[in-house]
DNA sequence: CTGAAAGCGCTTACAG
DNA sequence: CTGAAAGCGCTTACAG
């Protein structure tokens, strides 16, 4: 065919027109609440990663928890430019709660409760906050703090939960006071620590509700003339990779946040395409990094 | 118009086949050699802050300085799913150089070699080794050392140059084994410093490629035993995040790379919907922010 | 097996 | 000013 030839040297396919008629355009839209941090990148990353494994393009959309940004990428969603969603937990609000505008597959990605109606990508909250506390009482902790993420955050109020539940088993003490609230930032960490010295009985180890909040907290601990962990064990959630070059490195929860995005990708497309029937929720495995932040209490040695 | 009506209620326009009737997707494609880290997020950020003020949605590509993922998403921009591209050095091999090939507009983002066709934004590399060398030529320092970026990075070599031509210019020490290969990595930081360490005169300040790299450096300075910035002062180039936070807080020259991916989104959009005349590069302002990892010379007092 | 036609859902130039 | 028709470039069902 002349055709054939004249493609054949050259020739690009058009793939808006192949989108029109097939009535898919390979593209998949995730929405994520903010990207200049250590977290979301890496989960980003293993999105990408499987998208483009599977022949996908995938446009990066910020909600920055705005919920005009989320109405504006919700008309793109069901204009047809994309596939299907990925989304986070803070534009619930915006979006999830209008699904039945929603046309489109979607996938959550962590910051979702267990039997929504969408598929999620999560990590078991609880037991994020009982490694954590285990490992702590196991070093001879009974004092053991939390500085916990934002109040909307659902993850945050899971390892609450999940901190009282292994505190009170593990026997350590219940002082209600001894939670004190975050939200998921370096400044946070530093300010709640404050707050925890201020407080009549010092604790002799804080669990924090990811990495950032403490490095925070361990700043202010050196600030306030506390020696980490001599004074006080820190522990984090996350694993960034701070975690590991701080001073001194830090003992975390590690959550494998590239496989997350990984999986919420390769979770999206199986229902766009109709593949797999595996349209429920995928719990993550999550690990206990020690380092040298967290050691015996020295304290009334 | 019945039509009309139906639209009212509940109609969504079909972007697929808007944009093949119009020739234009309103979608470009930003091609990110990585994402995992400090520097790329502020810059993507400010790419889709742009890019979603002027209705345009934007599809991130990872190249991760891989050739066979350049060529496929050549292959998507030529195809026509997006209206431009925006492209980092690393491409440069895949992308650029088969230009002729590239059927879209683009525009650069660093790494840059101006007279380019490509318009750019980029940064005064020389200026930014200028501000560093003189900042530590005016407390003292004579013996100046300089741990570069990666050998294949444009940036980086622009970088030596100024710092020659400003060492020079300062009257400090020309010695070129004051100058030591990095890789823009913490790792690398940390190796560099060893070997200036090793070598036989020690310098008193080191100009470092950027931010991860002075913090290895830092570290480095630390475990052998040397002071920051008693025993040695230490300057950094991008201003991430970290270098407020470390111990001690480090001096550095501040890119703005919020502005940088805005500035570039904004070029790429005016090329594609032909407005603006401005079709050259932009090259955007550096500062000197100076913290507490620089001070005059101890050593000899 | 091969090739022409229909149609995806828009926009825009054109006829009435 | 209003409304019907053409056409963007593919894929797919259908006729030959």
């Amino acid at each position: 065919m002349v055709r054939d030839a004249a493609k054949a040297c050259g020739y690009q396919i058009n793939l808006v027109a192949r989108s029109l008629r097939i009535q898919r355009t390979e593209t998949i839209l995730a929405l994520v609440p903010e990207i200049d941090n250590r977290f979301y990148p890496a989960i980003i990353k293993g999105m990408e990663e499987s998208a483009y494994a599977l022949g996908y393009s995938m446009v990066l959309g910020l909600s920055r928890d705005s919920p005009e940004r989320a109405t504006v990428y919700l008309e793109i969603i069901n204009s047809r430019r994309v596939d299907g969603l990925i989304i986070f937990h803070s534009e619930l609000g915006g979006i999830a709660d209008s699904r039945p505008g929603l046309k489109i597959p979607a996938v959550q990605v962590l910051e979702s409760v267990s039997g929504e109606i969408i598929p999620a990508v999560r990590v078991d909250e609880i037991h994020v906050a009982g490694l954590a506390v285990r490992h702590l009482a196991s070093l001879g902790h009974r004092r053991i703090a939390h500085i916990s993420g934002a109040d909307r955050s659902i993850v945050a109020h899971e390892r609450i939960r999940g901190f009282h539940l292994t505190v009170e088993a593990a026997g350590c003490d219940p002082d209600p006071s001894l939670v004190v609230q975050g939200e998921y930032t370096f400044e946070s960490g530093f300010q709640a620590m404050e707050l925890l010295v201020k407080r009549s009985k010092l604790p002799t180890a804080v669990f924090c509700a990811n990495d950032n909040t403490a490095l925070g907290a361990i700043k202010a601990c050196r600030s306030l003339g506390l020696s980490v962990p001599g004074d006080m064990s820190v522990v984090g959630v996350d694993d960034v990779h701070e975690a590991a070059q701080c001073d001194p490195p830090l003992t975390t929860i590690r959550q494998p946040r590239h496989d997350i995005g990984a999986n919420a990708a390769e979770l999206l497309i199986a229902q766009i395409e109709g593949t797999g029937l595996k349209s429920r929720d995928i719990v993550m495995p999550v690990e206990l990094i020690v380092r040298a932040s967290t050691s015996a209490p020295h304290r009334g040695i």
